[in-house]
DNA sequence: ACCTTAGGTTACTTGCGAGTATACAGTTCA
DNA sequence: TGAACTGTATACTCGCAAGTAACCTAAGGT
């Protein structure tokens, strides 16, 4: 730690101590989403996270409640970002298939991620009420930003017609399962699934004269 | 119970014995999956089972030996399903891409059932070690024959070129992704989602000239 | 010099739920 | 009639991991 603030002073201590603070969190956090990622939230003991950072479980509780807040913050982590490209989506002009395409990109590439692959990860029975609540809105957040992006494509015809909660969930899905299988040692880099990906689901499995 | 064998007599037992036992053990599965599907692995006790068939805990001990190997067995049953279908895929005659929108259509429609379901919502980790090798196993075989089957139409031109795996890891994405969301209560029926997704999947995103 | 607070520790409680020991009733077959 | 087995219940053990109590230390402000 001592990694010091705007200024390098000994006398660290000002506004420093919540930067410090929360640097230790985030810490917790990082630590944490990989063994959710690798064991599966259950099996990952507050002590194994502890161990990890080479403190003790109470040390943990002195940056979060308990452990649920811990996983609620991680797939916050992962949600945002990808509720952050859905909003720019919709800032964006342009054809809304493009816009489209380019936040499915981004959604792909949040999936390559821990915080990404937490948020597939985890099912609502495994947080408690006020968390699932949050969770659930914030997935369904997206999941309408994604719908409403659908339908406004096919309402411009930039996109084929066809019923858009399905395609949003088809979408979804192929998307959100990319961080079930992706391993980056594997041979694809994460943007090369990500283009690949998409350009799967934009053009569909049969083949297509050149022109788009 | 007392559900009488071919010849209807109150001579039961003989051959019956064992009918009337993988019954009750299918009453288990089916209690069991619905539990998990609806509260998770973890959070559903066999005690919750055993009350919803009105029996007790040791009860269900009597017809398996833990609980990892119910929830093994939901799984089995759902997987087993999927693979029978690839394996019907590969004998068909047909052009590759038929054989694999019918299996897709196949796959899809699992998706809806409980069992299907389970097997999306079950992580490895839930699963004690011999379980979990051959849940795996399963799964891959499973993989291996879609990729397989990728692979063949793009060799023999009636699906687009690209790279087999992501393709199969899309579709299988999209596919599983149904039993996250389907619910028979909304306005859709398995069949519509099924032939909808297949669609969305076949065909991609964007609009296409008539002709296929 | 002293009080307060933050960040950390050791050692505990506690509850839940998987799994078991044991007993008992009914049925089959010798 | 009675041995053996099957299916079920009651009442227990037991381990794990979440969460807590109480205590320690060092640093900052005054």
């Amino acid at each position: 730690m001592r990694q010091a603030g705007s200024t390098s002073s000994p006398w660290v201590s000002r506004r420093d101590r919540a930067a410090e603070r929360q640097s230790k969190r985030d810490a917790v956090l990082r630590t944490a989403v990989r063994f959710f990622n690798a064991q599966g939230f259950h099996a990952t003991s507050l002590d194994d996270v502890a161990r990890a950072l080479s403190v003790t479980k109470p040390t943990i509780y002195h940056y979060f409640s308990n452990k649920d807040e811990i996983l609620f913050e991680c797939v916050r982590l992962g949600l945002e970002t990808i509720r952050d490209a859905t909003e720019a989506a919709h800032a964006d002009g342009g054809p809304a298939r493009d816009r489209l395409e380019t936040f499915m990109r981004e959604y792909a590439l949040v999936m390559t991620r821990d915080f990404g692959i937490c948020v597939t990860r985890t099912s609502d029975d495994q947080l408690g009420d006020e968390s699932r609540a949050k969770f659930r809105a914030l997935k369904r957040e997206i999941n309408e930003g994604l719908q409403s992006l659908v339908e406004e494509g096919m309402r411009d015809g930039s996109l084929a017609p066809g019923n858009a909660q399905v395609v949003a969930f088809t979408v979804a899905g192929a998307l959100n399962w990319i961080a079930r299988w992706y391993r980056p040692e594997g041979g694809l880099s994460a943007q090369q699934v990500a283009d690949n990906t998409v350009a799967t689901l934009i053009h569909g499995l049969i083949p297509r004269a050149p022109a788009s």
